[in-house]
DNA sequence: ATAAAAATTTAGACTAACCTAAATTTTTAG
DNA sequence: CTAAAAATTTAGGTTAGTCTAAATTTTTAT
């Protein structure tokens, strides 16, 4: 059994490895649980210890199996309250990561295995990252980055690395929306910007930036 | 802003407050909250500063407004997640009271009010507990208990006082359900066991332990 | 009315999760 | 290959919520 912390540093770890190659360090973690890297150390022996992670001092961390299937448990928690939430209560899918920062912590095999199935059992949550299986496997989606497409291809915008609220109502307002297919008119070899034509014709600008944290496949392939 | 540990002392302060006149006692408390009374002592100085209770040293504790408030809003909280692991994800009464437990500190005001519509603005819990308004008010319902009861009168059972697995399962073995109607066939005055019919014809036996926590009404009154 | 019993509070300590400052190890750059 | 820089760990504290044991206050019973 772990406590809420634990939990989330679990799920950072996960968060950090599949971004990187190598082991996750304490400076990383500790940016992104917004604690100082002497806490984190203090968690890391912590977890070495419940042998949820492989730990050497100085040398990084790095998930077990057993670290890892619980990881997988709680992001597969999280994103099945985010699809309750958009598509049961109608948040928008920029009102819904912090609710489900609590959501997920809900302790109960029977109660997440009953929401999935009230949910008609979906892949994918609301900002298109797929949904671990219930015995804790991440399904893999070939999705590539817009900001590494050439232009001509048409293609599908199928997720968002960056979920804050802002990027989310940003692509809101620029009718880019999940599922929506898009022709590469043009990628701006000085900035790296992209510019796509919508279905309906219209024509969006879309900064490095904003490509570089958009996910999309190739129909065709 | 309160911790979970606050809302759930506020929740058994309002609890206890309910079934007796006075105020409550620190034991009272340390024995629901399953602590030690030194700990209560502690917490109510606290929930003091924070003005949520009035508390003189040795005299027991009593609700402010704003903590009586605070303590609703998490009764509310708690009864329409019931309704929810009840109606929407099928799970039995008797199996919800320990993740409702959870999913009460789950905290956003809007979470709560879009629940609610989902389920349709429900008035009473599936244990027959009324469900406080949105401004922290606990709605009356004029039950009594069937061992207050006299022979004769039809009845139909509103709602349980204890909330344990064992007593609900033995009513569901019983063929008791929320909203059936009884007839009162005999009062036992020896053990205080009652008597009564089903619609059904069937006839079932309770006994004063159990008849002291089922609240009926009449429905001519 | 008073002594014993019961209830409550105080004193002092523990754990989890955090902190700052200092020490240590690893990495990087000249 | 070393010295400075960066990363990490250790040392020593803090806070919330808990505990046991001792002190104090209130209640109960003669
Ligand atoms: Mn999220
Ligand atoms: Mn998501
Ligand atoms: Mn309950
Ligand atoms: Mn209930």
């Amino acid at each position: 059994m772990q406590s809420f912390t634990e939990e989330n540093y679990l799920k950072t770890i996960y968060y950090l490895a599949t971004r990187q190659q190598g082991e996750v360090s304490t400076n990383a973690l500790a940016e992104m649980t917004a604690t100082k890297a002497a806490s984190v150390t203090d968690m890391l022996r912590k977890l070495a210890d419940k042998q949820l992670i492989h730990y050497k001092k100085y040398q990084g961390v790095r998930l077990t199996e057993e670290g890892e299937r619980l990881a997988l448990q709680i992001i597969r928690r999280h994103r099945l309250w985010e699809v309750f939430l958009v598509d049961k209560l109608g948040f928008r899918w920029d009102q819904v990561h912090e609710m489900a920062e609590e959501l997920e912590h809900i302790r109960s095999e029977e109660l997440v295995e009953r929401l999935d199935t009230f949910l008609g059992h979906p892949q994918f949550d609301p900002h298109g990252d797929p949904i671990p299986t219930p015995a804790g496997q991440m399904p893999e989606t070939g999705y590539q980055k817009l900001s590494e497409m050439v232009a001509g291809e048409p293609v599908q915008l199928m997720g968002v690395l960056e979920h804050s609220t802002e990027f989310l109502q940003h692509l809101d307002r620029s009718n880019l929306t999940l599922g929506c297919t898009v022709v590469i008119r043009e990628v701006n070899t000085f900035d790296r910007s992209v510019q796509v034509q919508l279905v309906g014709g219209q024509t969006v600008f879309i900064s490095y930036e904003v490509a570089k944290n958009l996910l999309v496949n190739q129909p065709a392939g």
